[in-house]
Parts: structure tokens; sequence; C-alpha cells
DNA sequence: TTTCTTACA
DNA sequence: TGTAAGTA
């Protein structure tokens, strides 16, 4: 498990990232500010990003461009956070969320679709009706 | 030179 | 989101 220090070790500045991503420095600091990454500051307060953010701020952009909000996005990362989280001690025990789990996937399966054949219009910051 | 924050359009 | 201003 030593590719996870990896992945999030602070290596990049915002220039790179910009290359990297095809996004503005505005809109990166802006996602930020939303709490979509969380990236970590050099000593003069200069942020440095892992290749997990990059990753992630790929992500973002390709939901932006199929019409999800940043609220809908933000849901969607909490939602793979919860599934990726509880995969130790919870997998013998957690019989009961399973089934709402596994329901909420698919409705982010059937959501992520939708926005890909451009019905944007029913994940419009309407994503917490359905998995909330 | 590059990045940061704040703020206006 | 883009851009300007004033810094660090």
């Amino acid at each position: 498990m030593n590719d996870h220090i990896r992945r999030n070790m602070p290596l990049f500045p915002i220039s790179i990232v910009k290359k990297l991503t095809e996004l503005s420095a505005r809109q990166i600091r802006y996602y930020e500010e939303h709490g979509l990454i969380y990236p970590s500051r050099s000593e003069g307060n200069q942020r440095l990003f892992s290749f997990n953010d990059v990753d992630k701020l790929l992500e973002i952009r390709s939901l932006i461009e199929r019409g999800v909000n940043l609220s809908g996005i933000k849901e969607i990362f909490e939602l793979r956070a919860e599934k990726t989280h509880d995969k130790p001690a919870s997998a013998l025990k957690n019989t009961e969320s399973m089934s709402d789990k596994e329901l909420r996937q698919h409705l982010q399966k059937e959501v992520m679709m939708a926005g890909a054949q451009g019905k944007s219009s029913m994940i419009q910051g309407q994503l917490s009706r359905f998995f909330h």
C-alpha cells in the first residue's frame, strides 16, 4: 500500500496542472474553494497538487462538460468515498445498508449515462433528491 | 516570473 | 469565469 502515498504526494504547481487538465487557474482554485479538491501548500503558500488531485480535476472537467454542477460532482465524490471507505470490517456486517448502497450506485450509474446523452436537465442540482 | 487573494464585471 | 490590482 505504498502506492497511496505516492499518488498523494504534493508535486506540481498550478502552472503544470493547468496544462495537464486544460482548466484555468481560476477554475482550479474555484473547485478547491468548494471542497472538490484539497491540494497542499508549500512554504510560500503555493498550491502543490498530487497525481490524485490531477485525476480528480480531470474527472471534474468531464462531469462539468456533461452538465453536472459542483453540488452534483461533490455528491458523486462523496458516494465514491463512502463506497471505498467501508471495505475493511464493515464488509462483513453491513448486510442491511448493502441494498441501499447498491441502489444508490445504480442511480448514480443512470445519472452518469443520462449526462452522457445530454439529458443534463435531470442532473442539474437535483442529485440530492435521488441520493438523500 | 509565477502564484496568491480579493473583488468587480 | 475572466481579469485587474497589489503582494509574497
